[in-house]
DNA sequence: TCGTCTCATTCCTGCATCGTTATACGGATT
DNA sequence: AATCCGTATAACGATGCAGGAATGAGACGA
């Protein structure tokens, strides 16, 4: 019998689901959104304004990620507020990016 | 000025970097290698019959992990045998599955 | 009610990438 | 050297998704 304690098996639908959702975090727009939405709740127009992106476009990256459960959606008068619900995307994104930092260190880091 | 420390601002190419390598582990097939390859190295006829793939398949999917820093390559005779390089990755996995758990908690959980 | 503002949705196009098939490469064996 | 085996690569078709343009859906003010 195995010594060290053996991660659960995990199935294809699980895998799938997990892929899923990384996938959600592998595109720079969505990124940026959430980067943004740390700092606080922001509307559509301030998102636009923002990221530089088009209207439809940062409105189609919202709902996926509102479909992801990684932002959450208020809505005020004309304006759609957006939020983080899920604090703990950062820790992914923060597990990434040192990651990263490792991978460059004897290079030139990506950061600023 | 602001009370709480702000995270550093990351810059749109650090965000291309990091979406790209999310995008690495958005794969199930690249998922489920790891995931095997968590239990020890294997050769490409291995992870062929281990995951069903076809052997063209996981030599791509492979060579997309090694160029991720990933997974590690070792040549022996006529087999290449692939390892963990960066047990880190598993970090991010768990934390990801961990989200899944908590989301799926009132319906049913996607493991067994 | 009409017009306007904000945001969502739909349709379309281009591009990336998954998976397959066939082929090339390199080491080992005879 | 000729061949075989394990692996990598090239070429191809199919699918998916990002982004742009146009339109639709609600909510508010005049």
């Amino acid at each position: 019998m195995p010594r060290k304690a053996k991660r659960r098996q995990i199935s294809d639908e699980g895998l799938q689901l997990v892929a899923q959702r990384f996938k959600v975090l592998s595109e720079p727009v969505r990124l940026k959104l959430l980067s943004i939405l740390e700092e606080g709740e922001q509307n559509v127009g301030q998102l636009v304004a923002l990221t530089g992106q088009s209207q439809a476009n940062v409105s189609k990256h919202l709902a996926t990620l509102v479909a992801a459960g990684m932002i959450g959606r208020r809505k005020e008068g004309l304006n759609a507020y957006f939020f983080i619900s899920d604090p703990q995307i950062f820790e992914l994104c923060d597990l990434m990016c040192h990651r990263l930092d490792r991978e460059f260190a004897a290079k030139k880091s990506p950061f600023r």
